[in-house]
DNA sequence: TTGATCTATATCGGACCAATATAGATCAAG
DNA sequence: CTTGATCTATATTGGTCCGATATAGATCAA
């Protein structure tokens, strides 16, 4: 999913400055599965203003930088429908964890457990933030629920796997 | 992790021309957290072995395009040791799905409907293959259960939970 | 025999991210 | 009461990476 559609998206809900789209991903604790970056979202916003699909107005606060909040146009919301009756992208799922872990027999078994201490650390509280999101309709909480799901079923299996790439990493070090 | 990383990687394995590097991701069902494109392969290759960190040798076959097949050096080892000894990116996984999820209140439920059939059937296919795969050490058996279980538990999630999401949509559009 | 698929390398445009720059506001700690 | 950290807010740049495309002979099924 393109930066574009994905601002877009988020303008269905309300107005905003890219910095809130931006907050957007971090707050919301139901969204671990969505991002862009500033050096994408404020080029994507500039560009959906010029072909009409969205709108800015500049709200110049009293000694504080411009706010530039940005609406969804009629021609904006046509699009963002329009893009998701199109065949969805596949999802990506990349993880420097998974990588690692192939090539266990290769580490010092201080450096696995290490890891693996750290990825499960990481998984928690990730999960915490999602538990302590509060889903606002449906879709939401659907959303909330699988992602729920994947870091407890994660979890689980690590803690009670680990021992198997610990042990060989071990053995390896020998 | 970076496209160099996972190319010196894969070639701890053993020797690989480009092409297999990338047929490594497709065919090993147990590296479906684990991707580079051609695009990007092939320039890395070029710098690593600038850098001396691979070598290559040209087998040029008859009437075929020359295979440069690509072996790692005990320097280019060394690297990789060494970045996998520092703190390992996190985790990115972007779903598209996740994100059309959000917004099923805006689309016909028919259209919600086809992208949960769609998604479930992609991965079935995807624990499929994983399921065939066969783990040649620890961290392989490690990264192939964890895969499984995976999709296994967003499976079962998105079985027990559509009709929230379906139903929901089929109220909006009336 | 003809079209599809496979092996194999390579490049280009465009999308995207991480880091950085700027700058005033607010707030906690000392 | 001031100093440093954090927050709001926009923007750019360098570099990484992907998707599409080009090339080209080999193999294989229809």
């Amino acid at each position: 999913m393109d930066v574009r559609t994905i601002c877009l998206g988020i303008l269905t809900r309300g107005d905003a400055t890219g910095y809130e789209i931006k907050k957007t991903f971090e707050e919301d604790g139901y969204q671990h599965f969505v991002e862009a970056s500033f050096g994408s979202i404020y080029p994507a916003l500039n560009r959906l203003t010029e072909e009409r699909l969205v709108s800015v107005r500049s709200e110049s606060q009293e000694k504080r930088p411009d706010r530039k909040v940005y609406s969804i146009t009629p021609a904006g919301r046509a699009v963002f429908l329009g893009s998701l009756m199109k065949p969805l992208p596949e999802d990506r799922h990349r993880s420097p964890f998974v990588f690692a872990m192939l090539f266990s027999h290769l580490l010092p078994p201080e450096r696995v457990t290490a890891m693996i201490n750290s990825y499960i650390a990481q998984s928690e509280e990730k999960l915490a933030q999602i538990r302590a999101g509060e889903p606002k309709c449906p879709g939401e909480a659907f959303v909330n629920g699988l992602g729920r799901t994947i870091y407890e079923a994660s979890l689980k299996f690590i803690r009670a796997h680990r021992a198997d790439v610990e042990t060989q990493a071990a053995e390896a070090a020998e």
